[in-house]
DNA sequence: CCAATGTATTCGGATAGGCGAATAGATGCA
DNA sequence: TGCATCTATTCGCCTATCCGAATACATTGG
């Protein structure tokens, strides 16, 4: 019997897990549903200096998780994804009921 | 209009990320899936060191995603919400959607 | 109490990831 | 071309995380 490696698929699935796992870039991604953004009115909206949000959608990218789009000056980033929400917002819930189930045994 | 700040949701939010972000944080709680196993029998069916399969296990418990039951000697460890597995399924299935374009692109 | 078994923690070193500041690159237009 | 605007990258520093090895802690049974 093998000991089973950890497999490609893990390292992928962790990469991205990973790429999700900084505020800044939920922010991002939250912000980037519905409408797609360019980087300075990211920027903008979510009060943070443009390099950084630069570097942050760079990763975003390199996960395939936001796609990009050269309009003149201007690169719109949008969600390559809409599940991408869906599985933050499982996650958001997942959250708050472990918050109730301590809550709930604290009291 | 006041700048967004990140909120403590958010901070939370990328804090589960961030434990999914792991490897083998991802094989031991696809190896809790079905069935609570206790710490040896992790470390030896994902052939880990006992001592690393408790660490990231502390991770897990921290961001509530495992609860834990001591029983004699052994403690035993399950996941606290199925739908992690869920949200873990979800994902894989956006990263090979993701590579499919990719691939298709290049093709 | 002591030994055996199972689990958790600590330590040191290596690596990766974040940030601000500065700068480089790309595009459009006069 | 030259300048303004928008985006991406680099640099240095700091912090966080991971690992193996060793060790401490907890529980059971003799």
């Amino acid at each position: 019997m093998e000991i089973p490696q950890i497999e490609e698929l893990e390292l992928l699935h962790a990469n991205i897990c990973q790429a999700l796992g900084d505020p800044k870039r939920i922010q991002i991604l939250y912000a980037l549903h519905g409408e797609p953004r360019y980087v300075s009115a990211l920027a903008d909206d979510l009060g943070m200096p443009q390099p950084t949000v630069s570097r942050h959608l760079q990763v975003l990218r390199q996960r395939s998780l936001v796609l990009t789009e050269r309009d003149g000056q201007t690169v719109v980033y949008s969600l390559a994804d809409p599940r991408i929400i869906e599985v933050l917002s499982v996650m958001r819930q997942i959250m708050r009921d472990a918050l109730d189930r301590q809550t709930n045994v604290l009291a």
